[in-house]
DNA sequence: CCTAGGATTAGCT
DNA sequence: GCTAATCCTAGGC
């Protein structure tokens, strides 16, 4: 944990910054852990909130890269992602799962004593687990609660499509970091990308 | 104003 | 595998 993100290392595609996070660590208040699957949104993405331009909900989307973008998913979790891109652009990384680390004790506490499996691993989850709501749209990801520390090493990561969309269900923007047991579901044999362990 | 449906999860069959 | 839970946005009228 020596490098601490900041808001221009977000001003990128989100696929790339996608790609990048993996392995990175995620704290809010200190608690968290590090980040072992993400998927990108665009603006030209039919998938992506942003997908037909500005409204409310999205607004964040469209703001400075580096912030977080949080949304209510089925009524019910709150989700996180981090804006990419220049302002006004409208993109984001939304963060699937992490590999809880920090702070489990809250974790645990917050997510109903659940196994450590099933912690962080989903978008929903993590929200729950780092107490992520509404108060946190546009927040900027490089000042308290949030600190984001880059991945130290080069990681196997895994790609393959997005999960639990309608429409661009091919478009190749999840990553996982390759072989984790943290992950919201498995990657497909064959996935992978970048270094590899070996055999 | 009205309402369909969603970047999900947990619990049950 | 199936589906209820639950909110609120986005889009239609």
């Amino acid at each position: 944990m020596t490098l601490q993100l900041k808001s221009s290392d977000f001003n990128d595609d989100a696929s790339r910054v996608a790609r990048r996070l993996i392995g990175a660590i995620l704290l809010v208040d200190g608690v968290g852990g590090r980040i072992v699957e993400t998927e990108a949104y665009d603006r030209d993405d039919p998938a992506s909130h942003c997908f037909g331009g500005r409204t409310s909900r999205n607004q964040a989307m469209f703001g400075p890269p580096g912030c977080a973008y949080v949304y209510r998913s089925y009524g019910i979790h709150w989700c996180l992602n981090f804006v990419c891109r220049e302002q006004g652009h409208g993109a984001g990384v939304l963060i699937r799962a992490l590999e809880p680390l920090y702070g489990l004790d809250v974790i645990r506490e917050r997510r109903d004593g659940r196994p450590l499996r099933e912690l962080c691993s989903g978008p929903g989850r993590v929200g729950q687990a780092l107490a992520i709501h509404r108060d946190y749209n546009g927040h900027p990801l490089d000042r308290p609660p949030f600190e984001v520390w880059a991945a130290e090493a080069p990681l196997p990561v895994s790609v393959g499509p997005r999960i639990g969309i309608s429409k661009a269900v091919e478009t190749p923007w999840r990553f996982g970091l390759t072989g984790s047991g943290f992950l919201s579901k498995p990657f497909r044999e064959g996935a992978k990308t970048g270094p590899s362990p070996k055999p």
